[in-house]
RNA sequence: GGCCCGGUGGCAGAGUGGCCAUGCAGCGGAUUGCAAAUCCGUGUACGUCGGUUCGAUUCCGGCCCGGGCCUCCA
């Protein structure tokens, strides 16, 4: 069994084989740290933590790179908004960031590069593209001229006139050719700023990611992921800097692009509002409900977010939980075949989702819980799951004292064949959320 | 206008040239003091019109519908 992954380069399934098969290397790009994330910017997170994990069960040794921008225009304004200093707002919301993927189960990347602190690492780039003939320096810019690259354009499959015609922006005077883009802007003393030989400015939006790939991966890896959206002019744009600058035949090998999250049919946008914010998201449904919300749908498919469909994947995991529960599962070695094989088909998680399914009887608990870990799920005790209630019910909610006390009454009262008594102090419980199952092994309770 | 993706049963969502996806919901049953949970059973699904084929949801072409990108965007 080997995997096969979408190549966006050359829009085929290719079989995955490493530049160096000591050594598989895969950057994805992060956010722009200005405000919380919102579910979609999830997707790419946890849909690549899945070929992270599976890269690790194959290859000897993975580097996983996943970048914090937090140098943008974007941040300057929402910082001076907020009347906070850039970093203070920078280094919140990218602690929260951190922390609410670690929440949807996603593993850390080996590195978490920042931007601003690869601003020495991009001007020695910007400087070599300049050298090597491919940008150039006006009124304070430097610009990478698009002409000086032959296939420019591959990765999105458009021509630099197609790109001409179709602009929606002005050009900006100072551009030798209007696809040509910025590699380094000047800022005015009140912006933040950079002194380069270009005078005091900052980085353009994709140099940076060209400088940290370059940096903690080399000038040609395996893997570069992201967003669909990303595509052009972001990673086309990344691909013309990393290729012109080192000379070499491709950046990455295969580069794999997330479908989006629409809401009623729409993309989920910050421009358009219609989103929701992991952050506030995790308030109301478990991190967990969440990641197997979003590896329901194959990763390149749309994915249409409702709360519906939260509610229904928390009763999927509720239902493998009840599996798990009373059984000290320590999971099977390795991870069931079906599962691997759907993961090693391009990440098909749904199909892997439905093995897991067929895995979820007492007799195979152990290979539930192993394949679940394929997927980074169903790695936490049964009984902390159950207890797991919404930020509101969890504050105003009996504890978990008060729960075990009256199932004590209620058993006493079964005991004494006062049913009507017992059904009164299940219906208070279920009122207060607390749902009890009976089994002949005793009473277990969980918060619905 | 250019370049890309999609349209599968009530819903979600894989996949395949001929046979079961899977889950949720619904319905029937088992079980239960009653429930809940669980288990068993249960569905003439593949946008549309043509073509190729012994046979197409699956391959090819047209059309219709929806979405994305074309320098803010995961």
């Amino acid at each position: 069994m080997s995997l096969v992954v979408y190549n966006t380069l050359t829009r085929e399934k290719e079989p995955f084989v490493p530049v160096d098969p000591a050594h598989v290397r895969m950057y994805v790009c992060g956010p722009t740290v200005y405000d919380y994330v919102h579910i979609g910017n999830a997707r790419p997170v946890v849909a690549f933590d899945t070929l992270y994990r599976l890269l690790k069960r194959h290859h000897p040794r993975v580097t996983y790179v996943r970048n914090i921008t937090d140098i943008d225009d974007r941040i300057m304004v929402r910082a001076a908004d907020n009347g906070e200093t850039i970093e203070a707002l920078t280094n919140r919301t990218a602690a929260a960031y951190s922390a609410d993927m670690r929440r949807v189960g996603a593993l850390d990347p080996d590195v978490a590069p920042r931007a601003t602190t690869h601003v020495g690492e991009m001007i020695e780039l910007i400087a070599r593209l300049i050298a090597r003939g491919h940008a150039y320096e006006a009124e304070g810019h430097v610009l990478f001229a698009v002409p000086s690259m032959a296939d420019y354009g591959r990765l999105s499959r458009r021509s630099r006139d197609e790109l001409v015609a179709g602009a929606r922006v002005e050009v900006a005077p100072y551009k030798r050719d209007p696809a040509d883009f910025v590699l380094w802007k000047p800022s005015t003393p009140a912006q933040p700023g950079w002194d380069s030989p270009w005078g005091r400015g900052r980085p353009g939006w994709h140099i940076e990611c060209s400088a940290m790939s370059a940096k903690h991966l080399g000038e040609t890896f395996d893997i570069h992921a992201g967003g669909l959206d990303l595509i052009f002019p972001h990673h086309e744009n990344e691909i013309a800097q990393s290729r012109s600058a080192f000379g070499h035949a491709f950046m990455a090998r295969y580069w794999m692009h997330n479908g989006f999250i629409n809401v009623s049919g729409e993309k989920m946008s910050k421009s358009l509002g219609n989103f929701f914010t992991v952050h506030e998201l995790l308030d109301q449904y478990p991190g967990e409900a969440i990641r197997l919300l979003l590896l329901s749908a194959h990763y390149r498919q749309p994915l249409d977010f409702t709360h519906d469909g939260l509610v229904q994947s928390k009763a999927i995991l509720d239902r493998w939980y009840g599996v798990l529960r009373g059984r000290a599962t320590a999971a099977a070695p390795g991870v069931p075949d079906g599962v691997e094989r759907a993961l090693l088909d391009d990440l098909n998680t749904p199909l892997a989702i439905a093995e897991l399914h067929a895995l979820a009887t007492p007799q195979h608990a152990a290979e539930l819980k192993a394949g679940g870990a394929a997927l980074g799920l169903l790695q936490v005790d049964p009984e902390e799951w159950f207890r797991w209630a919404p930020k509101e019910a969890a504050a105003s909610g009996p504890t978990d004292a008060e729960i075990e006390a009256a199932i004590t009454a209620r058993r006493a009262a079964r005991a004494a064949r006062n049913f009507a008594e017992a059904d009164r102090i299940r219906d208070d419980l279920k009122a207060r959320g607390i749902v009890l199952e009976d089994s002949a092994a005793g009473t277990s309770w969980k918060r619905g």
